[in-house]
DNA sequence: TACTGAATTTAAACTAGTTTAAGAACATTG
DNA sequence: CAATGTTCTTAAACTAGTTTAAATTCAGTA
């Protein structure tokens, strides 16, 4: 069963029973997404929160110019929502798009309201998941504060292997904030330095 | 009272009886700061949430060259705290700093998960608070990789007025993360283009 | 296997923003 | 009010990253 997996990510944010388990795994539905579909579009409301069990998302704004910006990629054990639009049903300002098949576990608002009634503990397992979230856009700010293209690209290598294995340069690229000409760049560079002596 | 405030923020995220509104206040601690001085400083571990009421904090990390970068300004109706060193008891990245005379309402970590068992519904409070704070820090990200200096110096001043008018060019670069001297050359811009024909 | 379109690389010309350095304008304090 | 330090401005030289354009590699498909 994929909730497995869900049920895991819970445990690791609060103490909960297996019957508390299943209860609040209950509300999530299982939903296959194809390569390329789109599980969001701009303008759109987004009427629900994902965990991602299998495949992997980009979400992403489009610029003036028409370039794509990505703001995070979704995998294995990640979330995928727009959370302003959901939390106050807003339109949307980003698209999240499947870049291969994949899996997804989500929860509609009407749900997510209901659990929450029928246990309020669940209301703190979320606080803490959105605290964390804060830290960690707030890291994300400071790495692009202080470190330049090479040693974010570095840190994003490191940190997400599976993802980086994942997606293309491009995509890798418009994550870090550069174009797809100065990563193939850095990644020379990397690769001279790696290989020592001829 | 210097609590009316506070109260009023919290009222903006859910509904409170006055009583209600009475007990959760009543576990922060006003506590003036002076200018210039330290509430969290690096590798600290931050015991405190605050509120300000009055002045003004820079939120900010110092990178290996020694230069301070400025993650937020925390004026009036703003929070300061370092998210994930309160809710984990982990060591700060950054430092909280007053730049002028100011005034905090403080929890402390304590007193918080005390007043979460006396009062679940403050759960959700802070659970749509962290929610925003998500919202928030994601535009923020998204600012930062569609516009250029100009458009992100023209954003802060509109959005931000009164926060513009506290705290100097220099803190404004380093918020935009660019150098005091380039965002120089930007108000000289703006200005020669304001004043039209002589 | 050949075809097509996309991702990646390379390189040259370019630009947004940095660095360095120095002077001018402000504040703060003895 | 003179002195000292800090902020702000200006400008020239510089660099990290962009743009443009073309060649190359790769993957999916007829």
């Amino acid at each position: 069963m994929s909730s497995k997996l869900l049920k895991a990510y819970f445990l690791k944010n609060i103490d909960l029973t297996p019957s508390e388990l299943d209860s609040i795994t209950y509300y999530y539905q299982e939903k296959n997404v194809a390569k390329g579909e789109f599980i969001l579009r701009r303008g759109q409301i987004c009427n629900f929160e994902g965990y991602v069990v299998a495949g992997c998302f980009k979400v992403y704004v489009i610029d003036e110019k028409g370039d794509e910006k990505i703001l995070y990629f979704a995998a294995r054990d990640w979330w995928v929502m727009e959370i302003d639009s959901f939390a106050n049903q807003t339109p949307s300002e980003i698209y999240i798009q499947a870049i291969m098949d994949s899996v997804v576990l989500v929860i509609s608002k009407r749900d997510k309201e209901q659990l929450f009634l029928e246990m309020p503990k669940v209301e703190r397992l979320f606080r803490i998941m959105s605290q964390k979230a804060v830290a960690a856009w707030q890291k994300r700010l400071i790495r692009n504060h202080t470190m330049n293209a090479e040693e974010r690209y570095k840190h994003f290598v490191t940190t997400y292997p599976e993802i980086a294995d994942l997606v293309t340069n491009k995509l890798i690229a418009s994550y870090l904030g550069i174009t797809q000409e100065f990563l193939s760049m850095i990644r020379k560079r990397r690769a001279e330095k790696k290989i020592p002596k001829t």
